[in-house]
DNA sequence: ATCTTTGTAACAGCAAACATTACAATCATG
DNA sequence: CATGATTGTAATGTTTGCTGTTACAAAGAT
């Protein structure tokens, strides 16, 4: 089970308003063009970003912009974003383990803990990364010879 | 998007095999019983990990044993032997982005290294803790007043 | 031989992702 | 202020992977 394309690309998204800003308006038709999905999937993706305060999308003119500095957006605030499942959900359970058997009782008491440092130790490093970083990597890649 | 339930399914079976293996035969019906699912779900996952060495599986006579050491069982070992998805596939990318955009054709190089470190720091702390670890937690909680 | 249990195929149901069409609401501007 | 461009969103369809279930041959113990 893999984490949903959605992630990859909001901040491809992320990556082309900040890179085309000055040229071009970055309509969601532009920006699909880019990532080659359909005009919805990626205002849809935009209104979940908005509603984390990371975009400001404006009707009828168009475009999208980063409603803040770069260097202040991470990836986790992107992934969680368009991730729907809530905080603290990596790991799936099984419903209903056998309340009868010691271990099947205990399941989340044994596990949790464990489950959610291994979640921890991923967001943390999603956290360490910001958009500004991530523009940085794009124009030294994009202007290379 | 959450990693399948046969994770933390795989890791509740491992317990219940060392848990009850001195007092009875850990069938995948018994196994079944304690997590509470079918019983071919519990043979499906059973495969995987003895396909990954991670037990034995005895057929006619029935039951299951760890292959190894627990102590020498990671949580990557158990993650990676029931999960589908290939090596270094966290990350679920959009297929074919516009090889004519600077960003769509640069997207794989400008995000898989990050992409990686984040999945790295999730699997090294998976690999850091074992199924002696896990144990130790179970009978600690278990036998607790 | 018989009984138990595993290994596996076959199929069904469901949920989420992803795609697409359509159209009202919104905004800039001529 | 009418028009053209664009967003916001609902409705609908397709696909994919997970999960559940039935069924039965293969394997092993007694």
């Amino acid at each position: 089970m893999q984490i949903s394309s959605r992630f990859t690309i909001a901040v491809h998204v992320l990556i082309c308003i900040e890179t085309f800003k000055k040229d071009m308006k970055t309509t969601s038709d532009f920006l699909a063009s880019s990532v080659n999905v359909n005009p919805v999937v990626i205002r849809r993706i935009l209104q979940q970003l908005k509603k984390a305060g990371i975009v400001e999308v404006k009707r009828g003119s168009g475009g999208a912009d980063l409603a803040r500095d770069p260097a202040d957006i991470t990836l986790l605030d992107v992934y969680t974003a368009v991730e729907s499942v809530e905080e603290g959900r990596l790991f799936h359970f099984h419903e209903n383990p056998n309340p009868q058997c010691p271990v099947g009782s205990n399941i989340h008491n044994i596990l949790d803990d464990r489950l959610k440092r291994i979640q921890d130790a991923m967001e943390d490093q999603m956290r360490s990364v910001t958009i500004r970083d991530v523009m940085e990597d794009a124009c030294r890649i994009i202007s290379a010879p």
